[in-house]
DNA sequence: GCCAACGTTGGC
DNA sequence: GCCAACGTTGGC
C-alpha cells in the first residue's frame, strides 16, 4: 500500500464527522488543485492509507488514519452551479476534477502536531513542514508514515 | 486579522 | 510567453 495526507478544516469536515458519516466513508470532493487531482488520479488505490490532518484550526496536527476505499472518479460538485465549487470548465463528458471515496480507520491516541513534526529530525524532507505548502492531497513516504506512529506512541 | 507563499488569470 | 494582479491557503 501507498500512504497519503488528505487536510480538511476542523470547522468544515472533521476526523469526528467522518467517523459519522454513513459506513464511515465519505467522497472527497472540491479538491481543484491539479497536482493535488493528479495524486487522486494516478496514485491513490483501494487500499492505500491516509493521514488526515487537521489545517487552518488552533491546533493544525495529524488526528486520524483512513483509508482510500473508491478510487478516483468525477467530482459532481464541479458540474453544479449551485455548489461553491462550481467549475464551468468541467463537463460532464469531460470531468475536469475528480475525488476519492476515505473510510475511517482510526483516531490516533493523541493528535500529533505540525509544531512536533517540523521538530523532528527525520521529517525534515516531508511536503507537509516544506513552507509555503499549501497541497490539499501530498504523499507520505514509508519512512515519514512510521515515523509519524512512532511519535504517536512517544 | 495579518501576511507569506503560491496558483491562476488575463492583458499585452 | 511574460508578468502583474488577484484569489486562496493556512500558519501564526
Amino acid at each position: 500500500v501507498a500512504y497519503w495526507l488528505m487536510k480538511s478544516e476542523p470547522d468544515v469536515f472533521s476526523i469526528d464527522a467522518l467517523h459519522a458519516s454513513p459506513k464511515r466513508t465519505t467522497h472527497w470532493d472540491g479538491v481543484r488543485n491539479y497536482q493535488a487531482r493528479n495524486f487522486m488520479r494516478d496514485g491513490m488505490k483501494n487500499g492505500d492509507e491516509v493521514f488526515f490532518y487537521h489545517s487552518n484550526c488552533e491546533v493544525p496536527a495529524i488526528v486520524g488514519i483512513a483509508k482510500v476505499v473508491r478510487e478516483a472518479y468525477p467530482d459532481h460538485t464541479a458540474f453544479d452551479p449551485d455548489d461553491p465549487h462550481f467549475d464551468p470548465k468541467s463537463k460532464p463528458e469531460a470531468p475536469a476534477w475528480l475525488m476519492v471515496d476515505i473510510q475511517f480507520v482510526r483516531k490516533l491516541k493523541r493528535p500529533v502536531t505540525l509544531q512536533e513534526l517540523k521538530a523532528q529530525p527525520r521529517l525534515q524532507s516531508m511536503a507537509l513542514v516544506r513552507k509555503g505548502n499549501r497541497l490539499s492531497v501530498m504523499s507520505v513516504s514509508d519512512e515519514e508514515w512510521q515515523t509519524v506512529l512512532e511519535m504517536e506512541r512517544a
